[in-house]
DNA sequence: TGATTTTGATTAGATATCAAATTATATAGT
DNA sequence: ACTATATAATTTGATATCTAATCAAAATCA
C-alpha cells in the first residue's frame, strides 16, 4: 500500500503522533494557553533563565523572530512575561516571565499531569524507554543537518 | 537537566523531528506548495480516489471541516483539485484532483526524492526500520485513545 | 406529516508560523 | 569620521489550524 521511502514513512508516523499528542494538550490546557506560550514560559522556569531577549528565544525555539515578537506580544498582553529595553544595546529587548506566568505554568503542568496515566495505559513505559534515545539520535543527526 | 516524564520526553523530541523534518520538506517544495495541500493531492493519488466529500477528507487526515474548506478553496483556486456538488446530498460536495494537480503533485515528489540520500547520510536505514515499527505502535494506541 | 436533531459546508475571529520588507542601532572597514 | 554591512525588532501579508456560530439539507422521531 503504502509504498514511500522508509524515511518518509518514518516522518509521516512521526508527524501523526505530534498532532495526535497536540491535541491532547491542547485539550487540557486552561484557556487561551497554547504549546508555544507554554514552552516559552517553561523555558524560563526549568532553566532558570531571568532575562533574555528575543532572538535569543527564536534560536532557542528554532522559530522566526517575527514568530517571536507576535507571541512574545500576546504574552505579555496576557501578563505572563515582561518586556523592558536592554540598556546596553537600543535595538535588543529583555524578556522576563513574571509571578502571574509563573502561577499559570503551574496550573499548565498540573493539567497535564492526568494525561499521563491514561498515556501509561495503552503506551508502556518499556516501549517509551526504547523509543527516546532512538529519537534523541535522530533528532540530534537532523539538527546538524541545518547548516 | 530534563526532568520530564518519559512520555513528554518522547513527545518533546518527536515535536522537534516534525518540525525539522517540515523545515527540510518546505525548503524544496515549489511555491506556494504545502504540506496540508501536498497531502491532499497525494491522498488522491496513492489512494486511487476519484472523488471524495470535504467531510471525509477532513476525517482522513483528522483535521477539522472549517480547516478542509479553507485548504480546498485556496487548491482549487490553484488550479489543483476541482469540486462540485454531490448530486445525490445537496448539502455535500464532492473534490477531484485535476491533471494539472496530478503534474504538481510529480514535481513535489521530484523535489522530495533529492533529501533521501541526505537524510540517509545522517540516519541509518537501519535506525529507521528499528524505529518505524515502534513509532506505528504508538502512534495506533494513542490514535485509539483518541475516544 | 411536522418538528427535532444531525450533518455538510461555510464564515468569523483567534493563534502560530513563515518570508519579505522596514526601521533603528551596532559594528566593521576604509 | 564616514560609509557599508550586520543585527534586533517589527510590520505586512500569506497559509494552516482551531472553536464557535450560521445556513441549508437530510435523517429521525413523535
Amino acid at each position: 500500500m503504502t509504498n514511500d521511502p522508509l524515511a518518509f514513512e518514518v516522518f509521516n508516523e512521526i508527524g501523526i503522533i505530534d498532532q495526535l499528542a497536540g491535541t491532547m494538550f491542547a485539550s487540557v490546557m486552561p484557556a487561551g494557553m497554547t504549546q508555544a506560550q507554554f514552552t516559552v514560559l517553561n523555558h524560563f522556569v526549568r532553566l532558570g533563565v531571568v532575562e533574555k531577549s528575543p532572538a535569543d528565544l527564536a534560536n532557542a525555539f528554532q522559530l522566526t523572530r517575527p514568530t517571536m515578537t507576535s507571541t512574545l506580544s500576546r504574552m505579555e498582553r496576557a501578563g505572563l512575561i515582561s518586556i523592558r529595553p536592554d540598556p546596553s544595546d537600543g535595538r535588543a529587548k529583555l524578556v522576563s516571565i513574571t509571578s502571574e506566568g509563573r502561577e499559570i505554568r503551574e496550573n499548565c503542568i498540573a493539567a497535564l499531569m492526568p494525561l499521563l496515566p491514561l498515556i501509561n495505559s495503552v503506551v508502556s513505559n518499556t516501549d517509551l524507554s526504547a523509543l527516546l534515545p532512538a529519537l534523541r539520535k535522530v533528532r540530534v543527526k537532523l539538527d546538524a543537518l541545518r547548516d
